[in-house]
This record gives C-alpha cells, sequence and structure tokens, in this order.
DNA sequence: GCGACAG
DNA sequence: ATCTTGTCGC
C-alpha cells in the first residue's frame, strides 16, 4: 500500500551521485601530479650554519583561509596572507568577496574553496608582487583525506606551490578516530614528543596530531600539501606557531573574519 | 542498519 | 563555517 518516498525524486540523487565521480575524477587526475617530499629552492634559515649558499632562504610563508558571512552562507570572504617567516610580520593581504554556488560536502572542500584563494594567489603572481610567498598553509587537509587529497593538495598541485594543511578538526579516515588519537596523543603526555604519528588501520602515515602550545588540550593536524616532506611540514609548523594555530593560517583568519565583519556593518547601515 | 565525516 | 557571555587563569 505504501509506497517509499524515494520513488518521487530518483533523479535527484542520480545527479548528485555523478557530480561526485565527476569530482573523484579530477581528485584522481590532479593527485598523480603530488609530490610528497621536499622540492623547493629555498632553506630553513635554522638549517646548519651554511651562509655563503646560491640557494635563497625561506622569507615569504602565505596563509589563505575563507570566512564566511552570517547573513547569507553563500557570501564569502576569501583571504591570503603573507608573513615575513622571522618576524612572523604580516608583509601582504588581499580579500576577494563571492558568492559561492558550490555547496560544501566532506571530502570535497576544494570544489567550494579552492577556486577564491586560487585566484588571489594568481593575483600575486601575475603583478609580479614581491612578497610571492614560497610557502603556502592551507586552512583545511592535505593527504589526510578519503583519498589523500585534500584542499592543501588541491592548491598546491594547481597553483605549483609548496604546500601544508591544517586541520582545527579530525577528518575521520582509515579508521581514524577522536578517541584513537586521544589515546596515541594521551600515551605521549609523559614523552618530550608534542606531537604524533596518525597512523590508521591500514598502517599509513596520514600527518600527524599536534600540540602546538603548552597546555593545549586540542591538537591540530598536519598533513602534507604538496613539495613537502613531512617532517619538513612539522619543523614549520612548529617555527610559526605563537598560538595553537600557526600564525599564517591564524592571521588569514582573523583578517577574513573582520573584513567580512567591517562589511556587513556598513552594508546594515544603508 | 545507523552513525561519523576538513570548512 | 556560523549562532554566542562570561569567565577562569597567566
Amino acid at each position: 500500500m505504501e509506497k517509499p518516498p524515494e520513488s518521487e525524486e530518483p533523479s535527484q540523487s542520480q545527479d548528485s551521485s555523478r557530480d561526485y565521480e565527476t569530482w573523484i575524477t579530477a581528485q584522481d587526475i590532479l593527485r598523480e601530479k603530488l609530490i610528497s617530499e621536499d622540492c623547493f629552492a629555498w632553506k630553513l634559515p635554522t638549517t646548519g650554519a651554511s651562509q655563503a649558499q646560491e640557494e635563497e632562504a625561506l622569507r615569504y610563508v602565505g596563509g589563505v583561509d575563507i570566512s564566511f558571512s552570517k547573513d547569507d552562507p553563500s557570501k564569502a570572504c576569501g583571504t591570503l596572507v603573507v608573513l615575513d617567516f622571522h618576524t612572523l610580520q604580516l608583509v601582504y593581504q588581499d580579500f576577494s568577496l563571492v558568492t559561492l554556488q558550490v555547496p560544501y560536502v566532506p571530502g570535497f572542500l576544494a570544489f567550494r574553496e579552492a577556486p577564491v584563494l586560487l585566484q588571489l594567489l594568481e593575483k600575486m603572481k601575475r603583478s609580479d608582487n614581491p612578497f610571492y610567498p614560497q610557502l603556502l598553509m592551507v586552512d583545511g587537509n592535505g593527504i589526510l583525506h578519503p583519498r589523500g587529497f585534500g584542499l592543501a593538495c588541491h592548491i598546491g598541485v594547481e597553483a605549483n606551490l609548496p604546500t601544508i594543511g591544517i586541520g582545527k578538526n579530525l577528518h575521520h579516515v582509515d579508521g581514524l578516530t577522536h578517541s584513537r588519537v586521544r589515546k596515541l596523543l594521551g600515551a605521549e603526555e609523559t614523552s618530550s614528543k608534542d606531537f604524533i604519528d596518525l597512523m590508521g588501520c591500514s598502517g599509513r602515515i596520514w600527518g600527524v596530531a599536534m600540540r602546538s602550545t603548552q597546555g593545549s588540550i586540542k591538537p591540530i593536524f598536519i598533513s602534507i600539501g604538496h613539495r613537502i616532506s613531512l617532517p619538513t611540514a612539522i619543523m614549520i609548523v612548529q617555527m610559526t606557531c605563537k598560538y595553537r594555530v600557526p600564525e599564517p593560517i591564524r592571521q588569514a583568519d582573523i583578517r577574513s573574519r573582520d573584513y567580512i565583519r567591517k562589511l556587513e556593518m556598513n552594508t546594515k547601515v544603508n
């Protein structure tokens, strides 16, 4: 007697699954270009005491983030900041207001957020800006992702930049759960290490969970994006952490929020 | 079968 | 992501 309500709109789920497969294919193709080792011309200023090298030192570290309007959730502000690696002072910032049509779907964050952020990078590069980042930190995961290709990888490959993924929450992949991480992290509590490998059920290392500040209970999740190794990524994150979240991400986050908040302030007056 | 799931 | 105040502590 009763008909399943699904029979009313069968095309809806069909279309959705087709979109996802298109996205999966795109991720699979881009992933072939992924480089998981150190591949850059610069070197860390603190590495060794070498002076008269031909190589340049790492100086400009970028950070990207997106904030959203509380009024209209589709209105977003993409933000790119660049900090001096040594002083952690801001040397560049730019914002881009957009209306996002693509929804947020776990595992496909890049298709929603990457376009705006890539555009900000492209604008900087086109104008030969001297502060163009040598390394980019991304608010979102790198290979810590269902198909090993999160937002940080996506941006890294498309912009051909070394990138590091910074997650503030754990994306459950390969059996990695909140309780499992808590267990691993707790085991290291007495140890001197402030981070632990995120080893999934398969044995693969997806990144690390790190308590970036002493006394912080909630860890951040670091995974490589592109053209960088995990040990190097960890080192750089540690060197840029004044607070829980590394400074380039934190500045992008703060300034992005600030920008959209002030904008809504003016829009109310008119 | 149900729930979990970066921002 | 966003909705939200105070509050405990260095």
